[in-house]
DNA sequence: GTGGTCTAGACCACT
DNA sequence: GTGGTCTAGACCACG
């Protein structure tokens, strides 16, 4: 038996993380200015930097766009929004599967478990 | 929209919950002798101190019991661990559901996403 | 007549533009380990973290990669290199066709002017 | 490997640059009258200070003489214009060859080079 | 020693 | 006010 001790991942990972699933989520609209760099970064508690490094990943990726001097915004692709969202599902989907695998779960039990909580 | 920064979850709960999934999942088996605290801590390189604890709470909620002088062993109650199990399948279950549902993807389009990869 | 006042390309920027240089230059060999990040800055008199930022974009690029504790090295994808190389010489070349265009010289003046100064 | 970090040019040599430049392109005829040093110096978003020693610059080299009470002119003399003019494309092509040779690009491949992006 | 991350605080350009 | 950049200095994990 072998366990491993995970650290957190880093902030901005964090907020990367969360940031995309607010906009594959349509928490964010495409096009919809984000708040600054200063306030998100004071909401929560990060330092400006932080946010800005997690707001420049999202930028690499194509998930948002800046106007210099006038904001951030989620990009108005959203061809490239369901790209994100299918992406996404298909990792929890596979990662859930893995899990439920791992405890001696197959295809026909998950079934059950996934209509059996359905009605909560 | 509101961000969380997480901390990662203090060692001990990850060993708890690595060392339940390995009962349940029937890599340690009903009976089966676990290796020394002092084996574990130093095999997963944590402090002895935090994988007592970590025992500790595992002996608490039934899943494995101390042999004064002669070590520490899974439980053999089959039910209990299968209890467990199915509470966990649940547990996972209801969460990747959860997560599935905040992207806004309902239960028809799950099967999709489960039955696509299943292959793989 | 409109000119335009350019200020200096950021200092990561211009880091980044001229290490690429040297790894399509093949002054640095792919493979080759690059000095460490803080010896890189001393030598460049930057500060670490702007040497880290242009490194960490040229890795996002895949010129470069990273052995964590290790150091940093060239990519040995000499097909990623040769076709950063292509795409950097189409680059100059067409700025300066663009130019020679502006000043009033055609493809064929530029011959005259490309061979006259070749026994420099 | 050394880099070198580079700071901007000086405003008024990018001015000289650039009013160089548009006057051996023609933009600027031969005897035309330059707008006023203020006009200029406002166009641009520089201080006519600033602007006054760029044109200074220009007016020492030749290309440009000022008529007192009656504002500045391009020179009228063509064959200091078309001098003027070769040195700067001989510069551009000694810049371009030099370049292309620091990345292992021979005449030859120079050729190459040019005539493919010629048609865009 | 290596790279990675984070914070605090400053300055700049643009409008 | 906006984003962008830079510096100084700290702490961490890995080995």
């Amino acid at each position: 038996m072998t366990l491993s001790v995970e650290n957190a991942a880093p902030i901005y990972i964090q907020l990367v993380q969360q940031i995309k699933e607010a906009i594959i989520s349509g928490d964010l609209q495409p096009g919809e200015r984000l708040p600054s760099v200063r306030d998100l970064a004071l909401q929560n508690k990060v330092n400006p930097n932080t946010m800005q490094k997690a707001l420049l990943e999202l930028e690499t990726t194509g998930l948002i766009y800046t106007e210099r001097t006038n904001g951030k915004f989620v990009t108005t692709d959203k061809v490239r929004i369901e790209q994100e969202r299918a992406a996404f599902a298909a990792a929890v989907s596979a990662q859930y599967r893995a899990q439920m695998a791992r405890i001696g779960f197959g295809p026909a039990d998950i079934l059950t478990y996934l209509t059996k909580g359905e009605n909560k």
